[in-house]
DNA sequence: GCATAATTGATACTCGGTTGCAACTAGCAT
DNA sequence: ATGCTAGTTGCAACCGAGTATCAATTATGC
């Protein structure tokens, strides 16, 4: 499993330290995961790659780093159009914020950058006077691919 | 309690009506609540609320009816940020988007209504060829009060 | 009115997420 | 290095939002 270019492993694991967090063996590698995934991954998942890594990892563990890991703001939380229950799903935030787009029919999700989408967020802290900490933009309908053949 | 005048009784009544929805009491009374509400409601709130109209429904019949909705597009559903654990809150459907400001200190849900949302659809609708159905942007933050007074 | 397909309500269930607590350990002081 | 202590972990029990099942009821078209 080759690690992806774009990233430094280990920057969630430096950028907690340097805030005072305590930096266990489980923490390192629940961090570890949510780096290197590929995709939005639930919590379960999440506990799933991360046994593969530490088998003795508790899934109480893994809930208990994404709330620490929201807390500072690492991490995005989203419901991807609850296309699959109720679960939650995760992705470590990025540089630019990017809004989420969840086929209803091939379940496919698609992500965006948008400058309309970085100056909405401008429009709203300076006329609402509100200070955004987190963003979460997601939009459900059909993909090309799926509205091209009828949305049945 | 009086009803508000921006919006008719039985509207979305008669739209499911009009999409050959079977209509019953408690169906009725569901839809009553919803179309009056002043704030985002969760399910056990509206649960509530229509039981004082009728005290035989069941919190299950909420449920289904507010997937009904969802299913019509007359709905929309929220997290709000998890302000208050994981449940979900409903809205109306308005004649123009909006989204949702929740303030992580004192709670308060703002919405705000701007072009620039609309043009981003817009350019998600031509660019991405998605077929926009649902739209849900939520920001967490400091509204201006809290702001004010230190992030504490 | 009657037939029938849709809806309801009671109950049991699923499952994502949390809590309480004793055992453990990271990080710091000596 | 050793010890101390506050923070963290794992387990087990729990919570609560939402769903499945199914017999009893009812809306709607004829
Ligand atoms: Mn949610
Ligand atoms: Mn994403
Ligand atoms: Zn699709
Ligand atoms: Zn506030």
């Amino acid at each position: 499993m080759p690690l992806p270019q774009t990233e430094q492993p280990g920057r969630l694991q430096a950028e907690l330290m340097s805030r005072g967090v305590r930096m266990t063996r489980q923490r390192r590698t629940i961090l570890s995961v949510v780096e290197t995934a590929q995709q939005h991954l639930d919590a379960s998942q999440l506990l799933r790659k991360a046994r593969r890594i530490d088998p003795e990892i508790d899934r109480v563990t893994v809930y208990r780093t994404l709330k620490l890991l929201k807390r500072h703001g690492l991490v995005d939380e989203l419901d991807l159009m609850h296309l699959q229950g109720e679960k939650h799903f995760y992705e470590r935030r990025p540089q630019r914020d990017h809004l989420h787009m969840a086929c209803l029919r091939c379940g496919k999700i698609l992500e965006f950058e948008s400058n309309l989408f970085d100056r909405l967020k401008g429009q709203i802290q300076r006329e609402c006077q509100f200070h955004i900490l987190v963003t979460r933009m997601e939009i459900g309908g059909y993909c090309s691919q799926c509205r091209a053949t009828g949305p049945a």
